[in-house]
DNA sequence: ATGCATGCAAATGCTTTGCAGCGTG
DNA sequence: CACGCTGCAAAGCATTTGCATGCAT
């Protein structure tokens, strides 16, 4: 089963050069979180991948997916709130993660992108890539915190 | 109970401005990340402070740790690899994490801290603080790929 | 006093693992 | 045709929740 897109090239090449095979699965699970525009939880792309191809399995959807980071294809994302969310990691984008809600926004800069890596993280072992963390609150919540202070007077955190 | 010492100060005005009770539990867990050189997992704090505090429980340390995550205080680290870990977040600091074996070190870098947060990020919420994530392959996985690949002549995964 | 926070214990998910059969290279 | 990969099902942990009691304010 030979699939020869031109949107599978990376996938392609990262398999040959670790001597992994190219199977459906891997072909999918690849494709749903390239293709993905937010940050995929395993159960939605596990969902997703089931309407293509209806017989995998979730513990496939991990294996696939943990696979995939090792070969720097893809990448889990900043933790906490309920399992584990992959990036795409397509291009250069950044992270702002919010402290109270943990959703995480992506946003641009150029400035950014052209920094160069410091030398003291590539002594530590071979980079791949290299992008900004911004920890704070997201708008939505400020709003909330401060809506909740005008009617109780008091400020009250997020489920988390 | 009123415990005065000054290393509690940043904790004190937290849980002050947030409204929330400053229990030993809290005073404890704090102090222990803090103080960590490394990035604890929440077992290996849990069993620290029940030297000092024999009665804690593994929930109180989680919602205690969320809580001051929430306040700023401290931050959940990058994902992967069975379980939290936190960050004292005492000073300005960056992460290496390998793709491979999923360990996060730190390193230092005065140009990088001097960078100002982007327009874009700061449009997106209230910003607390930012740091650089770097994603590739640690020396000590570097060196142990080709190992193998003297021995089998093939590249093969570590656990995670 | 007045609730918020903790302990306790059980429930809930998320994630992983062992194995036999299937499909890729 | 051999061996890696998947599907299946069950085990293993990490993390959370409801409640009654204790403690900080």
């Amino acid at each position: 089963m030979m699939d020869t897109r031109k949107e599978l090239d990376p996938l392609r090449r990262a398999l040959r050069s670790a001597d992994i095979r190219m199977t459906q699965q891997r072909i999918e699970v690849y494709l749903e979180v390239v293709r993905s525009s937010g940050h995929p939880s395993v159960a939605e792309i596990f969902q997703e991948i089931r309407k293509k191809l209806p017989s995998i399995t979730l513990d496939t959807v991990y294996r696939t997916l943990w696979k995939l980071s090792e070969l720097g294809l893809i990448s889990p994302l900043t933790s906490s709130g309920g399992g584990v969310r992959f990036d795409p990691r397509i291009e250069h984008h950044h992270h702002f993660t919010c402290a109270k809600c943990s959703r995480t926004f992506d946003f641009h800069s150029g400035a950014l992108d052209e920094i160069p890596i410091p030398r003291a993280a590539s002594d530590l072992g071979q980079v791949w890539d290299a992008h900004m963390e911004v920890r704070g609150i997201c708008s939505a919540c400020s709003k909330k915190t401060l809506t909740e202070a005008d009617h109780s007077g008091k400020t009250k955190g997020e489920k988390r």
